[in-house]
DNA sequence: TATGAATGAGCATTCATTCAT
DNA sequence: TATGAATGAATGCTCATTCAT
C-alpha cells in the first residue's frame, strides 16, 4: 500500500470506507466499530480496510482528517469573514453548532475517537484548536475590543464549553442548539470585552 | 460475592487494588488497563481482584465510587461555606481545579471511565453535576447576584470549562493550575454577573 | 454470524468442525471436549470454531441437529413403512440399535449432551421421543394389537430402555445390539400384547 | 488426611459436608456444585472441605456411598423378604421409586454425577445395580415362575426404565411415582412370566 | 483489487486447591 | 481443626491482521 497517488476508484472505496467508519462509530459506539462491523457496513471483506489504510489506526486517522476538513470547510471560511473579532468569536459558537446539527454523525464519530485513543492522531488537532481560538482572542485584544485576559484560560474554557455540546446532545438529541449557541455567544462576549 | 462486612485485610486489598486501577488507568488509559495489567501492578494474581470484586465492572464500579467521594469530600463543605452565590461559583473553580491537583491521578482514571463507558454508572454522575451548577445558577439569579439567564447554556459552558483542563494537564501537566481557577472564576463571574 | 447461505469451503469446514466435536465428546467426554481441543483436532486455530459457529453453544446446537438428522434419517423411514403397531414398535428398537451400531461415536456424542445441558434444546427432544413412541402405543391400542395401559409409564420404560443401551455399549463395546434389539422388542411385546 | 479411625466430630463434619454437597448438586446441578457454593451451603471455609475430603473427587465419593447406602438401605431387606422371585421383582420397582419419593435430593444428586463423571466411581456401581436384578430373574427362572429369556438383556430393561424415572421426575415433579411403579411392574411381570 | 477463511494474541472469568495464620 | 486470601491453569471468546486464491 504505497502513499502514491491514487486512481478515482481508490478514492472511492476509501470514502465509502470512511463514511461507514463513521456510522459503525457513531451509532454504535468506539468499542463496537471493529473493522468486521464497518466492512459489513459496506457490504465489504474486513481484509480490503487494512488493504486500503494499512490498519485500522490509519482507518481512523483518515477519518478524523475527513471530519476535521468538513467542520474546517463549514466554519474558517464564515470566521475569516468577520470585520472584527467579537463578530468571529460569535460566528465561531455559530458555526461550531451549526455543524454538529448538520454533521451529527461524523461529530459523534469524531468524539468517540478522541475520547477513546488518548494518543490517537487527534492530540495535535486538540492543541491546534486551542491556537486558533487564541488567534480570534489575541485579534481582539489588539483592536481594544476585547479586555486583557490570559489567552490560554479563556480559550480553554470556550473550547471546553464547545465541547460539553456532544455529551449533552447525545442525551437530548433534540436540544435547540440555535438558542445554546447564542446563549453560549452572550456568556463569552460577556468574558471577553472590554469592561464598560 | 455478597456485600456483607468485610475484614480489615480484604478492606485492605481492596483498597490497594482500587488504587492499582487508579494508577493504571490514569497512566495506561482505559483499554491498557486490563485485569491482567492491574494485577501485575498489585503483585497479585488476576483471578484476586475477580475474587474481591467479582468482576471488572464492580471494580470500575469501586473505583468511580473512591474517587467521586474523594472529590466530594474536599469540595462540597467548601462549597456549601460561602454566604453569595457569586463566592459559591469562585470556590467551584478552586477547589475543582485543587482537587486535581492534589489528585492527579484519581481523577484522570475517572475521566477515562467517564468517557469511555458511554453507558456506564456515570451517566447520571454527569446529570447531576450540570444540576449542581444549576443550584447555584438559580441561587445567585434569586439574590440578585446574577443576571437573568438560561440556567442549562451556562452550566454546560461551566462545566465544559473544567471538564477541559484534565485534557489539558495531559499535555502540559505543570500548567499553573491555581492561575487558571482564578481565570474562569472571573471569566464566569463577568459572564453571570448582574450587569453594572 | 448471520445464517445466510454458505459456501462450498465454509460447509466443508463446519462439517470437519462438527465430526471433531463428535469425535471429542465421544472419546473425552463433555468436559474434557473443550474448543481448544476440538480445535486441535481439526488442526486448526481455537478462534476458527467462534467464526464459524458463534460460539460452543452454536457448534453443540450444530452437533445436535447434526446427529438427530442422522438417526431421523435412518429410523423414521422404516418405523413409518411398518404396517402393524406391532411391528413399529420391534422396527423401533431394531432402528434404534441398529443407529447405535452405525454411529456410535454421534450416538456418544449425542449422549453426553443431552446428559450435561440440563436446560439445553435437548429437553424439549427427550419430550418428543416419548410422544413418539406413546404416538405408536396409542396407535396398537386402537387397533386392538395392544392391551389397555397408561401411555406415559410404558413409554418411559421403553425409552428409558433404549437409553440404557449406550452407557452398556460403552463398558462393553462389542456386545451384541442385534441379538440386544431381539430381545427387547420380544419384552416390550409381552408387556403392550393384548393377553392371549 | 491420613485415612484412619476418624472422631466424632471429624464424623459429623464430613456427614455435613456431603449433606451439603447433596442439596447443591441437586439444586444447582452439577456445573454449578462448586467447591465454594457447597462450602457457602455449610457455612464453612472452602479450604475445610479439601481438608476433609482431600480433593473434590473424594467428596464425590463420598456423595456416591452415602446415597447408594441410603438406598440399598432401603431397598435391600425388603426385596430379601420376598418369598417368589415376581414378588421381589415387583417389590424391586416399588423401592426403587420408593427411595425417589423419600429421597429425591439424594438421588437427584446421584443422578447428576453419574451423568457426569463419565469415569467416577460411579461406573463399578452400574454393573452391580445389573447383575443384582440378574441375581432375581435367575432366581425366578430357577424356581420356574419366569420363562426362559437371556438375562442382561432383561436387566438392561430393567434398569433403564428404572433410570428413566428421575429425568421425568425432573419435569413432571408431582407424577404419581406409586401408580408408576405398579405399572412398571405389571410391565415386567408380563414380560418375564412364564407364558400361561 | 477483492475475498473471506484463518490466525494468534489478548481478554475477563471460574475454580479446585494451597497455605500462612 | 478451621479460616479465607491467594494462586495458577484453563475456558470461551473477540478482533485486527494476514494470505492464498
Amino acid at each position: 500500500m504505497a502513499s502514491g497517488p491514487r486512481t478515482f476508484v481508490e478514492e472511492a472505496r476509501r470514502a465509502q470506507i470512511v463514511d461507514c467508519a463513521i456510522e459503525a462509530l457513531a451509532t454504535l459506539g468506539y468499542r463496537q466499530a471493529t473493522m468486521a462491523k464497518i466492512a459489513k457496513l459496506a457490504g465489504i471483506a474486513p481484509g480490503l480496510i487494512s488493504y486500503h489504510f494499512g490498519g485500522k489506526d490509519e482507518l481512523i486517522e483518515a477519518v478524523v482528517a475527513h471530519v476535521v476538513k468538513l467542520a474546517t470547510d463549514l466554519m474558517v471560511p464564515r470566521i475569516l469573514a468577520q470585520t472584527t473579532a467579537a463578530d468571529a468569536l460569535r460566528v465561531y459558537f455559530e458555526t461550531n453548532l451549526e455543524f454538529m446539527r448538520l454533521h451529527r454523525e461524523p461529530l459523534l464519530a469524531l468524539v468517540e475517537i478522541v475520547v477513546h485513543d488518548r494518543d490517537g492522531p487527534y492530540a495535535k488537532q486538540q492543541e491546534t484548536a486551542l491556537t486558533d481560538i487564541e488567534k480570534v482572542l489575541a485579534w481582539g485584544q489588539h483592536t481594544g475590543e476585547f479586555r486583557d485576559f490570559p489567552l490560554r484560560p479563556m480559550a480553554i474554557a470556550i473550547r471546553g464549553a464547545v465541547d460539553a455540546v456532544p455529551g449533552h446532545l447525545l442525551k437530548d438529541p433534540d436540544y435547540d442548539l440555535g438558542g445554546l449557541a447564542a446563549e453560549l455567544s452572550t456568556i463569552f462576549s460577556l468574558a471577553t470585552r472590554r469592561a464598560p
